[in-house]
DNA sequence: CAAATAACCGAAAGCGTTTTCGGTTGACTC
DNA sequence: GAGTCAACCGAAAACGCTTTCGGTTATTTG
């Protein structure tokens, strides 16, 4: 209650001036041990908070980063940006700094915003998600000279910071999985192609086929709205294959339990007939019948670390292509990847050639 | 770009005083209309934004809202914050305020944190969310004297400020509409008491039950966790009764979902023998095979209101009593309610008597 | 032992606003 | 025509911190 402490109240106590306690408490090396653990201790018995605004002022440093909303949150991108978030305000928490959210309205407003941001330094750097194949934003804050950190990587951001799962080794691993398990007719529903995270995961899953020396028709590959009725419907085309496919790698959950819904419909039981795998561990998987197996990237680290990153190249002047790093998505075995069955898919005897 | 717009920059342009300028912008009543449209003219024309450090300094208010998030995110409550810090964020924006993201990773912490803001006052206020029946945090804030709206009411919420779903109504709605159907065994699976929304709630089914002079066994009550199983089990509980329930009112989708997993383990149809409501309008309870009915509130309106409520109260002073809002939920028609069937409950003599 | 060098601290000038307090005009009263 | 009163504007003091620049001691150096 009352007034809170300032610089001059601990200058006062202890006979120093405001610039000691200042540089004391910012650990200047022009102040001795002593009267720097002595201010130290005055500042804790005296419940000492600098008043940022006026840090802020006389620094020209603002220590506040901005999170970018995803425009149109259509998907249930829900807890993935909650948790993300929440590591993110829990790194910068430990340095003083704040997280503050952006929620520019249309890609217009967020140009705009981000104009301003490079105008006034209000917001020592970004955290962008939801990044494009064919991300502009990418140039348009290195034009602007505004530091930023992505979850995801773009065609641009070959010397920008970013933290991104390692989409291709995932559906690599996805694939593979499916091999050891007995499949070989492994196919795969992928996203439009100006998502980046898309075109890496197609390439693991054809990496995953080379490997293990598999071949599929051209129709094994699908490419969809990241959707339940995209998920759905590219399933239902598969289905329609001459030879239909045994196993099914998804994009992401949702498309996952939107192919799951096409096989209930034709009497098709997932994990049986057709096995399946989505991607991001989405809890609610957990809940279909049968629980959908999938693969899951940690994500409060995930936000912990782009807080360091950005840390790391606004005060440290780090170089942002030397904070990228790609992290492993682990699989989550539930119920809806399992051996082939011998009785599918219904054998021809032009089977399995494309 | 260079140098960004300073006041002394358009005083010296219009042969102004600093301070005029500043009075100018801040529509002082003692600066004349024609400089007052001269100063805005130059301050548009110089892309002029005001250094909000030392706007906060000077002015001992910091413009910032902070949203404290919940501290184990362990339902999909994702979306549902999402949506509610973008209306946040947007509202706020307009009067040139920030959203800071709160994320404690303790009750403890917590409480830290709220005592930090009381004493230096870098947060204008707090807008707290999945608030308890007893929820300590009312008391807290009121003590430290730090402005605060809830989404969400709680036993301590007389005085203070909220925005909050109609439960009851919604609930009591919810049950109507499966009288309107033709039910007479209407079940509720609810929440831990310790939810206020989870007693509002029970209150609404009850009123529905007996304005429709319907009675039903005690059994018909089920209390249960907020999650899948929670739902799934309360709901095999529910079959066991003597006349089971040809429809059930679920606190939430998640449960919702969990109890629709019972019954087809059962061998039971959700919408066919026994028809289920949910409640929070989940997306993905359209996935499911059949859609889940379910009701929805509208939450980025809720998030602007909450922020309009909050300034209300820093800026005009207005009584957080007087900022009390409760807003209807509607039902989202999809396929899990409808009329029951002639063969279910299984009729015996002693039916629909407690 | 003088001189150079650390080591340590205080003074003071900012940082860019807001806001109070006078002061200067001109118009208006009686 | 002296006094009153608006209407408008400038001066200047905050707001609470950072950071540079000297200056004073104590310590080392040649």
């Amino acid at each position: 209650m009352g007034e809170p402490t300032r610089l001059k109240m601990i200058a006062e106590r202890l006979n120093l001036s405001e610039s000691t306690i200042s540089r004391a408490l910012n650990d200047y090396k022009d102040i001795s041990a002593e009267t720097k653990t002595a201010v130290r201790k005055m500042a804790e018995q005296l419940d000492y908070e600098p008043n940022i605004h006026a840090k802020r002022l006389a620094s020209g440093k603002s220590e506040t980063v901005g999170y970018v909303m995803p425009i149109q949150s259509n998907q249930i991108t829900g807890q993935f940006i909650n948790e993300l978030m929440a590591g993110i305000a829990k790194a910068l928490g430990k340095y003083g700094w704040d997280l503050c959210v952006i929620a520019p309205q249309t890609p217009e407003e967020e140009i705009r915003i981000f104009e301003k941001i490079a105008r006034t330094r209000y917001i020592s750097g970004l955290v962008i998600t939801r990044t494009l194949s064919d991300d502009h934003r990418f140039a348009l804050l290195k034009r602007l000279g505004v530091p930023f950190v992505s979850h995801g990587r773009s065609s641009d951001s070959k010397e920008s910071a970013w933290l991104d799962a390692d989409n291709e080794l995932a559906f690599f691993e996805m694939t593979t999985h499916f091999v050891k398990l007995g499949h070989k007719h492994i196919a795969h529903i992928g996203g439009p192609k100006d998502y980046n995270f898309a075109r890496q995961r197609k390439n693991g899953w054809l990496r995953g086929l080379k490997s293990s020396g598999i071949k599929v028709p051209l129709n094994y590959e699908e490419i969809t709205e990241l959707t339940f009725d995209g998920g759905k419907e590219a399933m239902q085309r598969l289905l329609e294959a001459e030879v239909p496919p045994s196993a099914v790698c998804c994009i992401s959950d949702v498309v996952a339990i939107g192919a799951m819904q096409a096989l209930r419909e034709k009497g098709i039981r997932p994990g049986q007939e057709v096995s399946i795998i989505g991607y991001d561990g989405l809890e609610l998987g957990a809940w279909l019948d049968p629980p959908l197996t999938t693969m899951h990237q940690p994500l409060k680290s995930a936000g912990e670390k782009l807080a360091q990153m950005l840390l790391n190249i606004v005060e440290s002047g780090s170089l942002p292509l030397n904070n990228q790093e790609l992290v492993r998505a682990s699989l989550v075995r539930r119920e809806t990847a399992n051996a082939p069955l011998s009785t599918w898919p219904p054998i021809r005897k032009d089977s399995g050639k494309p």
